[in-house]
DNA sequence: CGCGTGTGGCAGTACGTTTCTGCAAGGTCA
DNA sequence: TGACCTTGCAGAAACGTACTGCCACACGCG
């Protein structure tokens, strides 16, 4: 029994406020803490007999290891930034809510599985925002959607700490890895899309920030118009202003030159075309072709249903997890600058397409109406 | 110059992986380590020309504190987590996602207002996730509608760390504090207002689950049809099973006792009682009117826009983070047992007032659809 | 007997802070 | 001149863990 030396020592009572520590358990178990360590932790050379005896003690103490003791050891928290670029005044703002909320959730997902765990830290913006940032170990960070010269991203990669973003990088922002999806092709693919459904003329809803989304968008918009021979018909508002969407549908609809379908960058402007167009006397798909880009769910059952575009934010998050924490194991960069690029997928539905026949209605259908499930990762 | 001391000792170069430790900075700035602990974070008696030139040798290197020594140290991560408990099989989901989404950006907004930051954890179901809990140095927890018998709200009282739940506990679950909206008054105050609108047999969907939510809106609703001698219509539903809602809104509306007036207690109820109304040949309001509890923007912008019962999810995030971190910063739980009941709203919209006439339609207005900009906190 | 080898376990140190204690220099007052 | 306070700073003790050596012992073998 040499516990009697340890209980000399100082290991006496529990000292921390009441919760027991390695030293206690190591004491109780007439062991030294070095064993204890090795026994919980699967290290070492112990025999079972002794691993098993110095699990069961510190269970019966409701011995947990320090969190931050353990950090400040290994230099590993298992702690995983996660922030997203606020538009305009506000302080803390997520637009793209679906989007946003749906990224997140398959990201902590996976985290979680790796056995991290996220944090939500602000875009840098005020000074003092900064105390909150370095006030938390982290591992590395996921940013969504990083404007072109944040600050907050250098510094961390300045201190060698990971950072992977949602939406390809601008500006030559140092950034560890990204993905981002095919905006291009999704555009372009969506585009044909109404094309074929017989558009003539298709106008564009876009927003007046910069960021890559918006940029690569309207881009492949142009681009296609040119290609098609077709003049250009948008409207461009600030999309983070929640108010501002509805003018803009309105505003696009008014046009002289009004377009006989409409794609709409933003999750709220489906919604807003569609009260807009009835405002106007317009029937969709009949009238006007509808396409948005949204995650939102509610698309299946409006009247009619809308097309969307879906960017996959799941997958995205996922991704976005997996290459980060390939980073953080693989120790010193490696997978440097790589990059992933994910598919979007075209939801179609009633909205953009030509009936030949006007819908039949169905009075007393007493089916449930079709409703796609939610996606599951990957 | 004692300096020369100091760089005997061992401060020679930067040892960790090339950050600067506060050893470097003292060093470098010829004074002792306390000096510079004291001239950063504003303590000690020292005059101004010392904290400043510290302070600016602390800049020149770039010295960031550790934020893993700190903790262990000064006991506080201000780290706070966030859990919201899981429903059915999946691994992590949220449902009731425009709450949740809003709760939490409203949570976070708060707590680095106040210096801390929120970690996303899973509500616990397997054994692997407890790793993740304790893997984190936590200062206090926020639950989100907890089960009767949370194992991890347990431990964690049992550790003394502050937990304050969204959603009043059942079952005796011990936490530091709650808050709830007063869901009785909400269900009672809306049944009043379609009563008074012209509905003579009011219908519930609602939810097979057993959380408070659910149980007092529930109940709620067949105490009101008590006092006003009308028999309760209701059908319930797994409400985590998005897809279940349509099919249960279609049931209700095929029942022979059909309901005039349906509340939904779920978010995708409106859509879908929307729909099914219309594949029954139902005019909302004229036939049938409709309340949803949502805290969605679309149901603005539906045909016809739909009333709603918002629960006012920032308000509670806020006032969940404050009841936490007073608790936390008022040490040994002041403030105990304590817990805030918060109001609804109930937003008016078509879908629950009965029009002597059929509303104009306007075919060629130009203004902008009527748009509630979103809530700020509070 | 001497020696290598494998097994089981322990002492000590480092991780980077914060903070308590204390000490010396200088000033004030009796 | 001594007693006593104030100012400015330094030393060193934690905080709780992980890990690198190292020791003691037993055993087998030449």
């Amino acid at each position: 029994m040499t516990a009697a030396k340890h209980q000399m020592t100082r290991a006496t009572g529990r000292r921390t406020g009441g919760r027991a520590g390695i030293r206690d358990v190591a004491a109780a178990a007439g062991v030294s803490i070095t064993t204890v360590s090795d026994a919980l932790n699967g290290k070492g050379r112990l025999p079972d007999t002794t691993r098993r005896h110095v699990r069961s003690v510190a269970d019966r103490l409701g011995y947990r290891p320090s969190a931050a003791a353990r950090t400040l050891r290994t230099g590993k928290s298992g702690l995983i930034g996660l922030t997203v670029t606020t538009y305009g005044e506000e302080p803390f703002t997520f637009t793209e809510f679906a989007y946003f909320a749906e990224m997140a959730r398959a990201a902590t997902s996976a985290a979680l599985a790796r056995g991290y765990a996220l944090v939500i830290l602000p875009a840098t913006s005020q000074r003092r925002d900064f105390d909150v940032w370095s006030n938390v170990a982290l591992d590395g960070t996921v940013v969504i959607d990083p404007s072109d010269h944040d600050p907050v991203v250098t510094e961390l990669v300045r201190q060698g700490i990971p950072v992977v973003s949602d939406g390809r990088p601008g500006g030559s922002l140092p950034v560890t890895a990204w993905v981002d999806n095919d905006h291009e092709a999704a555009v372009t693919g969506l585009l044909d899309h109404l094309a074929a459904a017989g558009a003539r003329r298709i106008g564009l809803l876009t927003g007046t920030s910069t960021d890559t989304y918006t940029r690569l968008s309207t881009t492949a918009y142009l681009d296609w118009c040119a290609r098609a021979r077709q003049d250009p018909v948008y409207e461009a508002y600030p999309a983070h202003d929640p108010c501002a969407s509805a003018v803009a549908a309105d505003r696009l609809l008014a046009r002289a030159d009004r377009p006989d379908a409409v794609y709409g960058l933003f999750d709220p402007n489906g919604t807003d075309l569609l009260a807009a167009a009835r405002r106007y006397g317009l029937r969709v798909p009949d009238d006007l072709l509808l396409v948005c880009c949204s995650e939102s769910g509610v698309y299946a059952t409006t009247e009619p249903p809308i097309t969307t575009l879906s960017l996959k934010p799941g997958r995205i998050g996922t991704a976005v997890i997996h290459l980060l924490i390939d980073a953080i194991e693989g120790a010193a960069g490696r997978a440097q600058g790589s990059h992933q690029v994910m598919p979007t997928e075209l939801i179609v539905r009633a909205s953009s397409q030509r009936a030949r026949c006007p819908a039949p209605r169905l009075p007393h259908a007493t089916l449930a109406a079709p409703r796609t499930p939610p996606a599951v990762d990957q």
